[in-house]
DNA sequence: CGCGGCCTTGAGCCCTATCAAGGCAAGTGG
DNA sequence: CCACTTGCCTTGATAGGGCTCAAGGCCGCG
C-alpha cells in the first residue's frame, strides 16, 4: 500500500552524466542542480513510499497522469506483448526518471523490486515547469539522452553478445549501486530474481542459471547464495571487453 | 566529397512525436517549431551535402563537435567492437537528430547510405542556445524521449521475436518513409544492403535472406528485385502482432 | 513441519550461425 | 560490344547455443 507525502526536496538527485559511462561499473555522478533549483522542482512533487514489493507504480496503458522520480528503491520497467511474453526494459536505481507515456498513455508498466520512495511529477505541470526553468529542463534532456544511450548500450549487448557475455555485462553493471554492492566483500545482493534477469536480458531463466553455472566455472564468481554473489569485477570485465 | 553551403532554414524539420508511433508503419509528424523559431535554429546551422554513399560523418571515438539533423537522404549509426562486430543501432530518415557524444567523444560512426543533406550544429553553441530558447529545447527533449521509446522498442524486438518477426518489424517501419515506399504499387525500395539489415537486427546476411525467403512464401512480401520489395503490409502487421 | 516460490539440473530439439559455393547485376576496360 | 571483375544476394550443409519441457532441491514463511 502506496503512502504519499509532502515533498522533502533533500534528496533530489537526476544521475546521469554528459555521455557514455566512463569506466564501466561505475555509478554515474548526479547532474549539478542547484540548491534552490531542487527546492523549486520539489515544489510541483509528491513523495510516494512503496513498501511491499511488487507493488505498481503505473501500468501499461493506463491514463499517463505523472513522471517518477526514483529517490530510494529499484524499479523495473517492462512492456507485456498480447503473447503475454515479458520484456523487461530497465531496471532503474536512485536518480533515474521513468514513465514514458504516449498520447496520454504509459508505453510500459513500473514496479518496484525493493521498498522504494518515488518522487512524481503531474506531467502537464511538469513541462510548463521545464519551460519556465532552462537549466533544469536541460538537465532532464541531459538524463534523457544518457537514457538513450543506455538503450543503445543494451542494443549492442542483445544485438551481438552471447548469453555469457550478457549476464557478466549485467552483473557489472548492477556493482555498480553501491548499496547493493558491498564493496570490502565484493559481493553483490541482487534485488531481482532469474525471471526478472532473464526477461531483461531476453532469455529464459534456466539459461541465466546455467550462465551463472559457466561464469563460476570460468572463477569469475561465486555464489555465496542464489541472490549473494561473489564477483571477481577484473575477470569478469576483461571478459565483456566492450569496445 | 562534402560540400558546405550556408543554411537555408526553409526546410528544418524534427520528426517526432510526444508519445509512441501511433499506427505502427506511420511516418511521424514533424514537431511544431514556428517560422521564427526554425529561422533562428537555422541561424546556428551549417547545411552539408553527402554526394558520395557510404561517406563517414562522423566516427566513434573522434571529438564530438557536431550535432546532427538529418535533412534528406538516410543514414546509418553503428557501433563497431573491439571483435571488429559491427551492430547497427539506428536507420536515421529526414528529421533525425544523431550524433550522440560522450567526454568529448563520439560513441557511435555515422555513415549516409544514400545520398545526403544534413545541418550541423556545433555542440557548445547548441547548447548556449538551446537554454535561451527553451520552445526549442523543448522539442529536442521531445526528439530524445522519442528516439528513447524508439531504442526501447527495439529493445523488445530484439529480446522476444525470431528472425522472421524481426525482420517484418523492419519492413513495416522502412514503409513509413514516403521518398523510399511507393503508395500505389506497395513497394519498398530499400536503400540498405542485407548485411546493413543484418547488423540492425542482430543476425547474419544469410539468415535476412533466408527470412524474405520464407515471408515470401506466406505470401507476405514479393521479391520484384533484391532491393525493390512488394510489401502485403496488411498482412505483414498481423503477422508482427505487436503489443 | 509442510507448503510454495524460486533456483538448479537434465534431455531433446529447433533455430540460427558459420562455412562454402554459385548466381546475378552493374561497372570497367579492351 | 563483350569478357572480366567485383560486390551483393541466395542457397546448401552442418554444428551448436539456447529454448522447452520436466523434475528435483533449497529456503523462507506460516
Amino acid at each position: 500500500m502506496p503512502r504519499s507525502s509532502k515533498p522533502s526536496s533533500a534528496d533530489i538527485r537526476i544521475r546521469a552524466t554528459r555521455g557514455w559511462p566512463r569506466e564501466h561499473g561505475e555509478e554515474a555522478p548526479d547532474l549539478a542542480l542547484t540548491g534552490s533549483e531542487k527546492a523549486e522542482l520539489g515544489r510541483v512533487a509528491q513523495i510516494i513510499d512503496f513498501r511491499t514489493v511488487g507493488s505498481e507504480i503505473f501500468s501499461q496503458g493506463g491514463d499517463a497522469a505523472f513522471t517518477y522520480l526514483l529517490a530510494d528503491g529499484v524499479v523495473r520497467i517492462y512492456h507485456t506483448l498480447r503473447s503475454g511474453e515479458r520484456q523487461i526494459l530497465a531496471f532503474h536505481w536512485p536518480g533515474d526518471l521513468f514513465g514514458l507515456a504516449d498520447h496520454g498513455k504509459y508505453v510500459n508498466s513500473g514496479e518496484n523490486i525493493a521498498s522504494s520512495r518515488v518522487y512524481r511529477f503531474q506531467i502537464r505541470k511538469l513541462e510548463r515547469f521545464l519551460l519556465k526553468n532552462p537549466n533544469i529542463q536541460d538537465a532532464f534532456l541531459v538524463k534523457a539522452v544518457y537514457d538513450l544511450r543506455n538503450a543503445q548500450r543494451q542494443l549492442i549487448v542483445m544485438g551481438r553478445f552471447n548469453i555469457s557475455r550478457r549476464l557478466a555485462v549485467f552483473l557489472v553493471d548492477c556493482s555498480a549501486h553501491e548499496h547493493y554492492f558491498d564493496q570490502s566483500k565484493q559481493i553483490l545482493t541482487l534485488p531481482m530474481s532469474r525471471y526478472d534477469i532473464a526477461d531483461y536480458l531476453g532469455t529464459s531463466a534456466e539459461t541465466v542459471t546455467r550462465a551463472l553455472t559457466r561464469l563460476e566455472g570460468e572463477g569469475m564468481l561465486h555464489r555465496v547464495t542464489a541472490r549473494d554473489i561473489k564477483l571477481q569485477l577484473n575477470q569478469l570485465k576483461a571478459f565483456i571487453d566492450f569496445d
